[in-house]
DNA sequence: CCGATCTGGACAACCAGGTTGACCAACACT
DNA sequence: AGTGTTGGTCAACCTGGTTGTCCAGATCGG
């Protein structure tokens, strides 16, 4: 008989768990493939430039951020070179973003791990169960005016 | 044909994007009730105090976090007056925290809220459903070395 | 009874990842 | 040209943590 949680506070707690344990144990191991100073919000932020977000302005939009949080957050990734900027040539109130070799070489090894932890989450709980497990979730994140592909929202996670 | 996730990267999101939908709700909502000031943290650190903590350090054990940070936040609480401190007669180091009528109030509602929260998405899921979900995620959770009833990891929530 | 060590607390500086607010320079529109 | 919008930056602040240092009070061994 599997102790759940019953009370909605612990279901709190259950997910934040899930959560930390799933990002925690992909920066830990991105960490030993080269990529030490690597925080979950460089991944999702990279993504998001990749995905087409070149100026902060841009990035701010698409991470639901201020533009100088995404402004902090750039040169952060220039720092650790997984970005670098260049003013447009167009239009020199531009800064656009070109995301490194290097950067490439973290969402590559990040979306990697990513799947790796879930495909053996996959193991433990069938395929189904986690489908359906996703679905679920889904529904509750569907909820709310959150949108998936703006993880700003995500702020604040720290691994230890 | 409801689009789940097959990422691992996604998952990720729909468990931090759950947790936050229900943690937001339940401070949206405790603001309404008398409470515009509490955070989840305030919560946990309550509960933990409750559960025994008594003082900084004791709750900084409880919640896995530095003592200076424990006693940041009973500094928080205490200045909300949810709680408040005075030097243990039997050894003057200690100072006991007691919690207010105020801080049982706050955790009353918050346990409250959290279960009305928990109860519509049973609802929505079923029963059966949610219970098992929360089995499962109980196992993800179960794999770390994270204890449930030390949620000091929890920390870097925001709520917008 | 006393010195060594442990424990509770506090001060200070720092960090990540956000927030506001003010501001300027460059572009776009009419 | 003049006005408004947009991209970027500086500065100050917030939350919830972190180290590191230090002291005072308690406890233990001799």
């Amino acid at each position: 008989m599997v102790m759940s949680s019953r009370s909605g506070a612990d279901l709190a707690l259950l997910l934040l768990g899930s959560y930390r344990n799933l990002v925690d144990e992909v920066v830990r191991e991105l960490a030993t493939r080269g990529y030490p100073d690597a925080r979950p919000s460089h991944e999702y932020a990279i993504r998001a430039i990749r995905a087409g977000a070149d100026s902060a302005s841009d990035l701010a939009r698409r991470l639901a951020i201020t533009k100088q949080a995404a402004a902090k957050t750039i040169a952060a990734l220039v720092e650790r070179g997984y970005v670098t900027t260049e003013t447009d040539p167009a239009d020199s109130r531009r800064k656009n973003i070109r995301i490194t070799d290097h950067g490439i070489g973290l969402i590559t090894a990040g979306t990697e791990i990513f799947d790796e932890v879930r495909a053996r989450w996959e193991v433990r709980l069938g395929a189904a169960e986690l489908a359906e497990l996703e679905a679920q979730l889904a529904q509750f994140v569907g909820d709310s005016p959150i949108n998936l592909d703006a993880p700003g929202w995500a702020a604040g996670q720290e691994l230890r």
